[in-house]
DNA sequence: CTGAAAGCGCTAACAA
DNA sequence: TTGTTAGCGCTTTCAG
């Protein structure tokens, strides 16, 4: 019907070939084109990539996967989803991923599995780096991985005595920071409401603050009745402790979330007054924790930085394949807002 | 140095010719042992899958793509930060097509770009179908994507006069009931405050609102100013909305962020206390909005439903692939929270 | 610097 | 029902 030759599929994208032909090139040469480090006469180049992009080609990534091993893949994996900061977090992270050519693959752990279970699934698509944004310990899953020649990251978490790379925020610095800050400020009966329990972060940041209510010789109450970092573990979480405690005057949550829902609690459960009774602060600052309504004093995330120094690591492992794993630090900040009060002049 | 024979990467993932050679058939059966509707002994098949599973073994995608153009692959295009509902509706629908045997591609639109920059990256892997979640209008990228075999599907948004697939609540009928609840408890000066300009979602919740008014012969003060769906929107919105119309005693905003803008700027800014003078009402029913801080009256977005939705027109989509595009329509439902109250008897 | 040829892992058409 | 052959689109020796 028609006079097109050899065009088995009138609207498939163009490959290599047909501009190999259109120019009077190989395909070798094409491919050579889209290579930085091959060696090709600049003028051929240019002419390539020219009409290469007039065309709207590029070079199909599955192809090129199966004979490089390189898929151009970066798989995530997430589950916490009650905390605003993985959604900012993400966002920023898949940007900046995407930016440098990247392309994200997003797998969710679902509750009740872990990053195991569905590894199989991500590592068909042979991803070359999968950043760990779960909770969830994975060690089954950083040795596989390593065998199979993608690189773990762990995000916002690593795995002690496990030789892994890592990016996380100085969380006990952090609650050591928030500790010092109430205890000059007049607070000498803390309590601490743990998040997920086998969260490094969540017992780093303890870990950090008991240290500092040590030093001054105080006693920290510590609540790890949660079971994840949500709102609704909070709520319970500080009932637990009032009802124990019900003399505390400083209160260090594991994130923003816990805080909002111990600050709920306190005042339409418990008939406390924040910040007059009893003093509340977070960790995270997500947007949230700025609004008017929360005003939360916390301990700021620097997202931005963390996500910076995630897709700097995976330049330098690719740069440098025998990097050693190591893990990055980078440190975040104190916030003053509105959940807390100066109780010296009530000593 | 060592006996290996032609195994030039010794770690590499076991592939079909390893399974033909252990088992003695050839990688045609092999291949066809993991494919439903081929021909084998099923005898054969059992061997094959078993000693698969037992090696660790599964089809490569790439590979399998170059020759089915099949990739396996579903894109979701996000944008929209502020809004809780997003990271939720997110994971819900990697959760479900993940499930289903999908890999799920995050693409991320950053602000000031449009899907259609970022469609090209997009489509080197040859998603099979691409879910819209931005906000932002992509009329381009539907014409774009149909022709190279990907099918579009707008997510919680539609493109006005333009035929494709999309999943939404149905957020006139929201609106409507809205407006019918709030007239019905003695509400009389109303106003809108709308979120994204050209958000279908906006637009259609405002103009099931405002039909309701007038059905009434109430008039309604329709707020356009909010770039976005946010916080910081909502704050400043209310307060031109004030200033132009103090008297007003009900007011519906385009989602539960801009809700939660609104009651801040009203309590802190304006002097007005939520419910006693004015009442607020939302639209998603994100989970922050039950919490005691906000019990936000709002109204129900059934995320669950929307993404089963999604999912199942995927599903009717591969089935038969001549599908005329079609809509979705998801219904929802008012949730009564604390940010209204009864204003008959004060008429 | 460029082209020819081989092959990555897989599926599909064709024989047997 | 199974094996053989060809080839998806690309990169990479190896010649030239």
């Amino acid at each position: 019907m028609s006079s097109r030759e050899k065009s088995k599929n009138p609207d498939k994208v163009v490959a290599a070939r047909e501009i190999a032909e259109a120019l009077g090139v190989s395909v070798s040469t094409v491919s050579r084109a889209f290579s930085r480090d091959s060696k090709v006469a600049s003028e051929t180049r240019d002419m390539i990539l020219e009409y290469a992009k007039t065309v709207g080609y590029q070079p199909n990534p599955m192809a090129r996967s199966l004979i490089t091993n390189r898929s151009g893949i970066v798989s995530i994996f997430i589950s916490d989803i009650f905390n605003p900061f993985f959604p900012e977090a993400l966002t920023a992270l898949t940007d900046t991923l995407q930016q440098s050519g990247w392309n994200v693959m997003l797998m969710h752990v679902p509750s009740g599995k872990t990053p195991d279970d569905i590894l199989p699934q991500a590592m068909a698509y042979k991803p070359e780096f999968i950043i760990l944004m779960t909770a969830t310990v994975a060690f089954q899953a950083a040795m596989a991985t390593a065998k199979l020649g993608s690189h773990l990251i762990f995000f916002n978490r690593y795995v002690p005595n496990t030789e892994a790379f890592s990016v996380v925020c100085d969380n006990a610095k952090g609650g050591w920071e928030v500790a010092d800050f109430l205890i000059r400020t007049g607070h000498r009966r803390m309590a601490y409401i743990a998040g997920t329990p086998d969260a490094t972060t969540s017992i780093d940041r303890g870990r950090g603050f008991v240290e500092r209510c040590r030093e001054s010789g105080l006693d920290v109450l510590i609540d790890e009745g949660s079971r994840v970092f949500s709102y609704e573990d909070g709520y319970t979480a500080v009932q637990r402790v009032i009802k124990k405690a019900p003399d505390r005057d400083g209160i260090f949550c594991g994130n923003d979330i816990i805080a909002m829902g111990v600050i709920d609690a306190l005042q339409h459960e418990l008939g406390r007054r924040v910040p007059d009774d009893i003093s509340v602060v977070g960790f995270d600052d997500v947007s949230m924790a700025s609004w008017p309504s929360h005003g939360l004093t916390t301990y700021h995330y620097p997202v931005g930085r963390v996500v910076e120094a995630t897709v700097g690591l995976i330049k330098e492992i690719e740069e440098n394949p025998g990097l050693r794993p190591m893990s990055k630090v980078v440190p975040g900040w104190l916030v003053i807002r509105n959940t807390h009060r100066d109780r010296r002049r009530c000593a």
